[in-house]
RNA sequence: GCGUCUGUAGCUCAGUGGAUAGAGCAGUGGCCUCCGGAGCCGCGUGCGGAGGUUCGAUUCCUCUCAGACGCACCA
């Protein structure tokens, strides 16, 4: 389905066509000025050199072209030269109602055929899942449902760091506190345990431990570095104990990861990039793009273009080992054989842009993606407590995302207590839909790659622009069309009728922006736009409930109309936080 | 040192080559015989600084100041 802003372009470009002029000034634009119109173009001003005219002389003339155009309840020639252009109520609410019927509230599936992979995981295994993971997650989620609402085929890859020293570490730390598991039996030849040796509490002591030890403890280093390079080379002992960690630590990153509404399609980790290493290398052979260096094997991808200095891309460390880039290239290889994609979006910490610098160029100069497939970096800030400091616990510790969340869910549960009459079991089931809102709006709203100030209270802050405040109005809506329901036992009506003053009209007009809103933060891949339109709407639906006394209104035709909008603000505010990963309960 | 990013109201953040740069919070003044007042309607000092391009710059370019981050064998 059309946007507003291309029915409306479609009026304006005939006319300027026929005024004579270019039809690429037929730019039609939200106006800036809403006290003079609702639309505005202006072209005539970008044309006024092109023609050697005045621009308010072009914008007369097409004003004159357009002016008895139904779209249109008014159409000015202004000042310099802007075409101020005002809709007709019964053209938007007839496109509205358009919309309402539309299963997918007019947005295009501009991204059929295509296939996108995403990651934007990267927790590691054997430890838990902490503040640092909590950007990627909501970020990620968020736009993996954008590009499935405009019809893309998407794949979110969590990437588990599972591979490298830290399994080492823990293998080692085992084997010195159960030496007699068969796992560590050279000459072992029967079915190892089915039951792992240590739980995910365990695991997450084991690491911590483990990595200090190996600080202090020369041997024990040496030891769990042999370790990791037994279980590389498949030690079958090594790697059952391998499958227990990993089989543990993904069964509780699923935990984790279901209490944020963030989910994967994919539970692949560095472990399985690793048999596609050989083959990816030796294209970098074929190509001619290795070469040693300081003892490591590197490829070189300094441009010409560059204003800095971009070092080269370490694929084979001195001692023969792979690390981060190779792992990532081998992962990139994966995904082409497997899925062919048209695009792999990254969603990490945007320090590691450098890092994703070179993978991209290796994987261009190597040909390990097609050149038509894009790579995209979307690297976002930090977050960062009120000081404006990297976001700590009050002992200055990294937050675990469960506690964080925990914390939330508590401070939303008392405010619910303190003003409404639940049960606290309910009220807990509320905190905790309440507070995802509140988390995730907090993040989402905004924008993704600037570091951003983590404040809890101003997050499950019920006022203002917050996830409590959006879910506060669709509750309300709920309210009210559920009293109507049951009061004339009706189903909602489907038709929106034109509005019938300017608080209709607004909310009409910001409802008409739906689909440009959803496909324009999944083109821009800025989910603070729809943050942002979301709650432009419910401050227009809230004004709107303000002036109209729904369910006491007589006349029932005009009823009918507000509760086809009402049913309409609901659709689209409820399609909105489920694109931003999160719902809205029955009450609150 | 080199490079990248950021700098908008007291605070937290949006925004745009165009007409008067917007929200929220905080402060303050109104609005409940009424569908959920967790709401609505008011009240204001601001684009770090200096040049340049342009009919027009907060937006693009250069320089400059401040902060964050990154600069090969961690991930």
């Amino acid at each position: 389905m059309k946007t507003i802003l291309q029915m409306i372009e479609d009026e304006l470009r005939p006319a300027f066509a026929a005024c004579g002029y270019d039809e690429d000034l037929a730019k039609a634009v939200i106006s800036n000025r809403p006290d003079l119109c609702e639309y505005q173009c202006n072209g005539a001003m970008a044309g006024a050199k092109r023609y050697h005219k005045a621009p308010i002389m072009i914008a007369q003339e097409v004003a004159e072209k357009i002016a008895g155009c139904p779209a249109f309840s008014k159409v000015d020639a202004v000042k310099p030269g802007f075409l101020n252009l005002t809709l007709s109520p019964e053209f938007v609410s007839g496109y509205l109602t358009q919309v309402a019927a539309d299963e997918r509230l007019g947005v295009d599936p501009i991204g059929a055929g295509k296939t996108m992979v995403l990651d934007y995981g990267g927790p590691n295994v054997a430890k838990p899942l902490h503040v640092g993971h909590l950007r990627a997650a909501i970020i990620g989620e968020s736009l993996k449902r954008l590009y499935r609402y405009t019809g893309h085929t998407v794949l979110a890859d969590i990437h588990l760091g599972d591979w490298g020293l830290q399994m080492g570490l823990i293998i080692e730390e085992t084997h010195r506190r159960h030496p007699e598991l068969p796992y560590f039996q050279a000459d072992y030849s029967g079915e190892y345990p089915a039951e792992a040796p240590f739980t995910i509490s365990d695991l997450e002591e084991i690491y911590p431990t483990a990595s200090a030890r190996s600080k202090e403890d020369a041997e024990f280093a040496a030891a769990a570095h042999d370790a990791t390079v037994r279980l590389q080379q498949g030690d079958p002992g090594y790697t059952a104990l391998f499958a227990h960690i990993l089989r543990i630590s993904v069964a509780d990153l699923k935990k984790n990861y279901g209490k944020l509404n963030v989910s994967f399609d994919l539970w692949y980790g560095e472990s399985d990039a690793q048999k596609y290493i050989p083959v990816m290398l030796e294209r970098l052979k074929e190509r001619n793009l290795l070469h040693e260096s300081q003892g490591a094997m590197v490829v070189d991808v300094q441009q010409d273009t560059d204003t800095k200095e971009i070092p080269p891309c370490i694929i084979q460390k001195s001692d023969g080992a792979s690390l981060y880039a190779t792992t990532d290239l081998a992962t990139l290889w994966q995904r082409e054989q497997d899925f062919h994609p048209d695009g792999v979006l990254y969603v990490v910490d945007k320090r590691q842009d450098m890092h994703f610098t070179q993978v991209f160029r290796v994987s261009r100069l190597a040909g390990i993606i097609r050149p038509e497939t894009s790579l995209t970096f979307l690297g976002f800030g930090t977050m960062n407590g009120r000081d404006g400091k990297p976001f700590k616990t009050r002992e200055g510790g990294v937050m675990r995302l469960e506690h964080l969340i925990a914390d939330i869910d508590q401070a939303v549960y008392e405010r619910i207590m303190e003003n409404r009459t639940v049960s606290a079991e309910e009220a807990q089931k509320i905190a905790q839909i309440v507070g995802l809102a509140a988390l995730k709006y907090g993040d989402l709203s905004n924008q993704a790659t600037k570091n951003y100030v983590f404040d809890v209270d101003r997050f499950i802050s019920f006022e203002g622009n917050t996830g409590p405040y959006l879910l506060y109005t669709i509750v309300r809506i709920k309210s009210i069309l559920r009293k109507y329901a049951e009061t004339t036992g009706q189903a909602p009506a489907s038709a929106l009728r034109p509005a019938g003053d300017d608080s209709e009209k607004d909310l009409q007009l910001v409802l008409a922006r739906v689909n440009e809103a959803i496909t324009g933060s999944c083109l821009d891949i800025a989910p603070h736009r729809l943050c942002q339109y979301l709650y432009e709407v419910a401050n227009a639906f809230n004004s709107f409930y303000h002036d109209h006394r729904i369910l006491a209104e007589e006349d029932a035709e005009r009823q009918q109309g507000w509760i086809a909008l009402l049913s309409l603000v609901q659709k689209v505010m409820e399609t909105g936080i489920d694109l931003l990963g999160f719902e809205a309960p029955e009450q609150m």
